[in-house]
DNA sequence: ATCTTCTTTTAAAACGTTTGCAATCAGCGT
DNA sequence: ACGCTGATTGCAAACGTTTTAAAAGAAGAT
């Protein structure tokens, strides 16, 4: 019979309970061959130690929570599909395991939230998808509760714990490289929702055609609602379908830039022999959509992982400053881009 | 100061511990004038249960798991998101909430879910994806540990809780219509993962096709492997270029049919002229990909809600016999069927 | 007033673990 | 043989809740 608890457990072994748990935990005080054989009877007779009991004790529940950012017909996208991936890797790389609260209709995502921070279910959450006002950001941080945020507020005098892609950066340099490739005429196809990451990228954009002053640079921006199809492809065909459109188009993410690839594809534009495209995130489909998106690998699960350890790390060590961490995403060369047309 | 324990909520209230649980609780046994006043300071200074002491004396963690099946690069596909998403609204609505445990790289997926079990904790798990020799349901089965999978095993003797769509019906309507609009030659496109559901889909259409009894059907079947997109657009390709093609192909599920409408395409097919199309899910692409996919809707999210409701029910009342529910998914009728081509 | 009955509240044990502190034991010097 | 030291181990309390069983209190009958 395996041992459900310590007692029986420190009885087969005809050791104390406070014994057996010190020696499984690997106490120096315990002598080293009573450590070995607790540890070697736990193993075969398969024990497993109460969560709730070591919760109950330590405080420490190990698990981190998620809240699933509902929004749009397609529930979880892509991104927020890897992202969960990635983060379950790294928690379970440490022993903490991963909670997924999704907001019911009846609950917005601040509730859910709440009910997982005050129910003591979670040591510390992560939130995604940063808004220009972020509730759950202020909440969180008011509360003193543990958290990473993936993303960056556009205050960055505001202390709290993030990682982020530096999509500024990436953008800028999407720029540069299209601008060494002849072309002057751009466009920008871009969301509505008050996100941050919207501002972070758009603003890079606009910093490097500054930093570049030609004065023949003309950007275009065009605005659609993130999860409107229609919508979205109403805005492109407008940027595409006008006389002196632009030779260069970049979308906000790749979902975009696909959206751009196929509209562009429907009306005849050969790319990237009309029309240059390039997107952001470098999600799976990115590679299949012909002729095959040039994007930013934004290694989405990659920082899922680290981000992941960011927050075990608050959890238990409690750092007093702010962890933050802010990667470059890599550019992946494929065949939506190239030289512009000549007029 | 917000009481962060019972015993703090009681001292407020001049009662003791038990009186104060029990209110909480809705005993009847404590006077309803009492049982308000408790209710009111508890929800006015915000008082929550600590979930680890309850988990503990309770031997309930209000917890239900599910190991994500990760396969192939997309690792959470439509379908895993949606239901993903409606097992957590199920959840959620009685006051249970989802871990998500991912398998790592060295860790089977049945090595995972052994842990969510022998940890305690979760109360009980969802499997999906049910394979033909299902490890997960026979581990599940032999500890007793309350689960409900989500499709069903060949064999209809061994006893367990499933709830299931109706592919084999589905497949069989499928073939009745196209039949009656014409068409003789049939393709079916399928997967080589061992998933039962490819068994039962297919089988619905060959039993459907035997019932009819006419000897000038034909059905040719190809299959590819699950994610290896080039292997599947290279069996859709063979299916259609030869001279005596099928002018109607069926596929296993819809990102099949939809490699299928875009292989069409793509060689100068054209839908449904040319050639009928019908999948099996309806996912969201499967209303945008031109010119609209015929499928069956197996409306996952609610099936996840339900299969949340049975998890629920096995867990609390453990009932004697085998929870199964058997769903007939409904037609969605778009424009890639219609009748067949003239010879 | 006393006993009974019913309603309402409380005391105490239990769940399985961790941890501060005390107890035991062996070995050693004297 | 005695006391001392240092290494091991065990006792008891604690974590916050639920639940069994019993106590207290109130109301009614005699």
């Amino acid at each position: 019979m395996r041992p459900k608890t310590l007692k029986e457990l420190a009885a087969r072994l005809d050791l104390s309970i406070p014994t057996v748990s010190r020696a499984l935990a690997g106490h120096e005080q315990i002598a080293l061959k009573t450590r070995q054989r607790v540890a070697e009877a736990a193993r075969e007779l398969g024990y497993v130690p109460n969560t709730a009991a070591r919760t109950l004790v330590s405080g420490r529940s190990g698990f981190a929570g998620l809240v699933l950012p509902i929004r749009g017909p397609n529930l979880v996208d892509s991104f927020l599909g890897e992202f969960v991936t990635g983060l379950g890797e790294g928690l379970v790389q440490r022993g903490n395991d991963l909670i997924l609260a999704t907001a019911a209709e009846d609950h917005s995502e601040l509730a859910v939230l709440r009910h997982l921070v005050e129910s003591g279910r979670a040591d510390g959450v992560v939130v995604t998808r940063i808004a220009e006002v972020d509730e759950r950001i202020a909440y969180l941080g008011e509360r003193g509760f543990p958290f990473v945020a993936h993303g960056r507020l556009l205050d960055p005098e505001i202390p709290y714990n993030w990682l982020d892609t530096d999509g500024a950066h990436a953008f800028a340099e999407a720029f540069d490289m299209l601008y060494a490739l002849g072309h002057r005429r751009f466009g920008l196809v871009t969301i509505s929702e008050p996100m941050t990451f919207r501002h972070l990228r758009q603003d890079g954009l606009a910093a490097a055609i500054a930093r570049r002053g030609d004065p023949s640079v003309t950007l275009e921006v065009a605005t659609a609602p993130r999860f409107d199809r229609g919508a979205r492809i109403h805005a492109v065909h407008k940027l595409l379908s006008q006389s002196q459109r632009p030779t260069a188009i970049i979308g906000l993410f790749d979902e975009l830039a696909l959206t751009v690839m196929e509209e562009a594809a429907r009306i005849g534009l050969s790319i990237p022999r009309d029309l240059s495209v390039i997107g952001f995130d470098n999600i799976v489909a990115s590679a299949y959509a012909p002729p095959g998106l040039t994007t930013f690998d934004a290694s989405i699960r990659q920082c899922a992982r680290e981000i992941a350890e960011m927050l075990l790390t608050v959890i238990i060590e409690k750092p007093k400053g702010s962890l933050t961490r802010l990667i470059k995403p890599a550019l992946v060369a494929r065949a939506s881009h190239g030289p512009a047309p000549r007029t």
